[in-house]
DNA sequence: TAGTTTTATGTAATTTTACTACAGAATGGA
DNA sequence: TCCATTCTGTAGTAAAATTACATAAAACTA
C-alpha cells in the first residue's frame, strides 16, 4: 500500500468523467471502423449482445469473439476504458437506459425459468414505458376530481373488471363509498342513477367496447364526472372529462401476457395514494388503524 | 433444427440469465433495516457514495465500511446479487438512472407527479426483487402439476381474491375448466368436492389466514394437488404440495401500496403461459382464434 | 524482392481480486 | 447460566484481470 496507484485522475471530478463519454455503446459504434482487426471482433460481439457481456469474464468474452484474452483487454483500452472492469461498468450504465427489445421474445423452446425471466423483464420494461408516457396533467386532474367525489363507481369488463374490483377495494384510501360494476346490466342501472358529485371511473383497455362507451355517455349526461383509464386514444376518451392513457408495449405475440392490467393497477395505486395524501391527518390515522385491525383479523377468521 | 439464429453454438452457456436488475439502490434502502449490523455498515457507505463504490474493489469497500472482506460479499448476497461483480454491475445501472437519494419514501409534501414516479419505481424494483427470489424448482413443479390438471380452482380473499379471479380468467391458457372462489362458504364447499386430478391453487399473501389454510387441508385430504402462492414461509405452506413464495419489499409505510398482488399476477402470467406452451400446437391455434373472436366481439357489443 | 522496422496478436507467467471454509465471538432464548 | 443460533473475522483458495514477452503479420525501404 505505498504510493498511489492510477492516481492520474485524482484532481479530476469523477462526475464529469462519465458525463463526457456517456454512452459507451455509441463510442464503440463510432470507433469501430478505426479499430484493429481483432479488436473489431470484440466490438462486434459487444454490440450484438451487450447484455451477455455484462455477465461475462475476460475469458468468456475472448471465446465469444474468437480472440485471445489480452486482445479483449486491449480493446477495452482502445475505447478509452481503464480496464475490463471499468469497461463493464460503463457498459452497464449505457444499457440501463434502454435494453434492446430482442430479449423478451418468447420462444417455444424456452424452459420455465427463461419464460419467467422474460415475462418479468417484459413487465418491468412495460411499466417503465407506461410511466414515462403518463400524462401528468391528466393525472393531476383525475386526482382533483377523485378527491372531491362524493361516491366513486368503477366500471370494467373482463381483465379491466379485475382492475375495477381492485380499485373498489381501495375505498379506504379514496375515503368515500366506492362500487365496482362488472355486469353490463348493473353498469347501465348504476350509471343511470349517478348525479352531480359522483365520479364514474371507466376502465377499458381497448376503449372501443360499445357498452362501456355508453356507460361514460350516460354517466356524463347525468352530471357525474367521468374519468377513463384506457390503453390509447379512442372513441371512449371523447366522452370523458379526463382520459388517463396508459400506453404499454403490448405486442401481438400470442404468448405475451396482458401487461395493460398491471400498468392500470399501478395507476390506481398512484391515484388512491395521492387522494389519501390530500386528506387531513386524522383521516390518515384512521386508515392506519383500519389496516392494523384487518391484519389482526386475518390471523383469526375472516367472515 | 440447427440453431441458425443462435450464435452460442460454441459453448452453450446455461448461465445466460442476465442481471437486468432494476434499482439496486432502492432495494438496499428498503432492506437496510433488516440487514445484519455489519452489512448495514456496508449498505451505508454504498448509499452515501455509490459512485465511489463503482470503482472500488472488495478490499477497498471493506476498508471504507470498516468491516472484513467476506462481510462485503455477504452483503452483496443478502441484497440478492450473485456476487460482488454482479452487485457492481447492478449499482452501475441504478446510478445511470440518476436516482436522487430521496427516492421511494413518500412524503406528505410530494406532488402527484412525484408520487407517480415513486410508486412506479418502487413497483418495478419490487418486481425485480420478486423475480430474483423466485424458487425455480417450485415453479417448475407447479407447472408440471397444472399441466396435468383436470380442473383448477383458485382460492383467495380480498386482494388475493383479485389475483384468483385474474387467474381464473386465464383458463384458455390453462386449457381446463377453472374456477375462482372468493367466498369462504363457497370455498369450503368446492374444496370438499375436489378429488384426485383436480388442483387447488390457494392464494394468500400472509399465509396465516385460518380459513384459507383449512381449504388447503381439505382439498389435500380429498386427493387434490395443492399449490399455494404466498408471501413467505408460513403455516399454509406445510399443507401444500408446492409453495410458490413471492417475496416483495413490502414495508410498513402507510402509503406504500400493496405490491404483492402485482407480483402475484406476474407469477400467474408465467404459470399460465408456461402451461399453454406445453400444450400441442393445435390447441395453441385454438387459443389464438379465441383471442381474435374476443377482440372482434369487443368492437360490437358484449352484454 | 529481401531485409528491416513497425504493428498486431497470441502464449504464458504474474498480480490482483473475488470468493469459501472454518472457527471464534456475539447474541438470544430457556 | 448454559446451549443453540446467528454474526463476523482470519486465513486460505480459486479465478479473474493484467503484464511481459515472443512470434506473426504488415508496412516500409532499398
Amino acid at each position: 500500500m505505498h504510493g498511489e496507484p492510477h492516481d492520474d485522475e485524482r484532481g479530476m471530478r469523477p462526475d464529469l468523467r462519465d458525463a463526457g463519454g456517456r454512452n459507451i455503446i455509441e463510442i464503440i459504434r463510432a470507433m469501430r471502423a478505426e479499430l484493429r482487426k481483432s479488436d473489431r471482433k470484440v466490438a462486434d460481439v459487444v454490440l450484438k449482445d451487450p447484455q451477455r457481456i455484462l455477465n461475462a469474464t475476460v475469458g468468456e468474452t475472448a471465446t465469444l469473439a474468437e480472440v485471445s484474452q489480452p486482445t479483449v483487454l486491449r480493446f477495452a483500452m482502445a475505447i478509452g476504458c481503464k480496464g475490463f472492469q471499468d469497461f463493464k461498468i460503463r457498459l452497464a450504465q449505457s444499457l440501463a437506459f434502454g435494453t434492446p427489445a430482442t430479449h423478451s421474445v418468447l420462444l417455444d423452446t424456452d424452459d420455465p425459468e427463461t419464460v419467467a425471466e422474460k415475462i418479468f423483464e417484459y413487465t418491468m420494461t412495460s411499466l417503465d414505458w407506461a410511466r414515462s408516457h403518463l400524462d401528468r396533467t391528466a393525472l393531476r386532474k383525475a386526482i382533483d376530481i377523485l378527491a372531491q367525489a362524493r361516491t366513486i363507481e368503477f366500471f370494467g369488463f373482463g381483465a379491466s373488471g379485475i382492475v375495477a374490483r381492485d380499485a373498489q377495494q381501495k375505498f379506504p384510501l379514496f375515503g368515500v363509498p366506492c362500487g365496482a360494476q362488472l355486469d353490463s346490466h348493473q353498469q347501465i342501472m348504476i350509471a343511470s342513477m349517478m348525479k352531480q358529485g359522483d365520479v364514474a371511473f371507466v376502465i377499458s383497455n381497448t376503449g372501443t367496447t360499445r357498452s362501456i362507451i355508453e356507460i361514460a355517455r350516460i354517466a356524463r349526461a347525468n352530471g357525474a364526472a367521468v374519468i377513463c383509464l384506457t390503453g390509447s386514444e379512442s372513441p371512449l376518451t371523447s366522452y370523458c372529462d379526463v382520459a388517463l392513457i396508459v400506453e404499454t408495449l403490448e405486442n401481438t405475440n400470442m404468448y405475451t401476457p396482458t401487461i395493460s392490467r398491471i400498468a392500470a393497477l399501478v395507476v390506481i395505486d398512484v391515484l388512491s395514494t395521492s387522494v389519501a395524501m390530500r386528506r387531513p391527518i386524522e383521516d390518515q390515522a384512521r386508515i392506519h388503524n383500519m389496516k392494523r385491525q384487518l391484519s389482526d383479523m386475518r390471523k383469526v377468521q375472516p367472515i
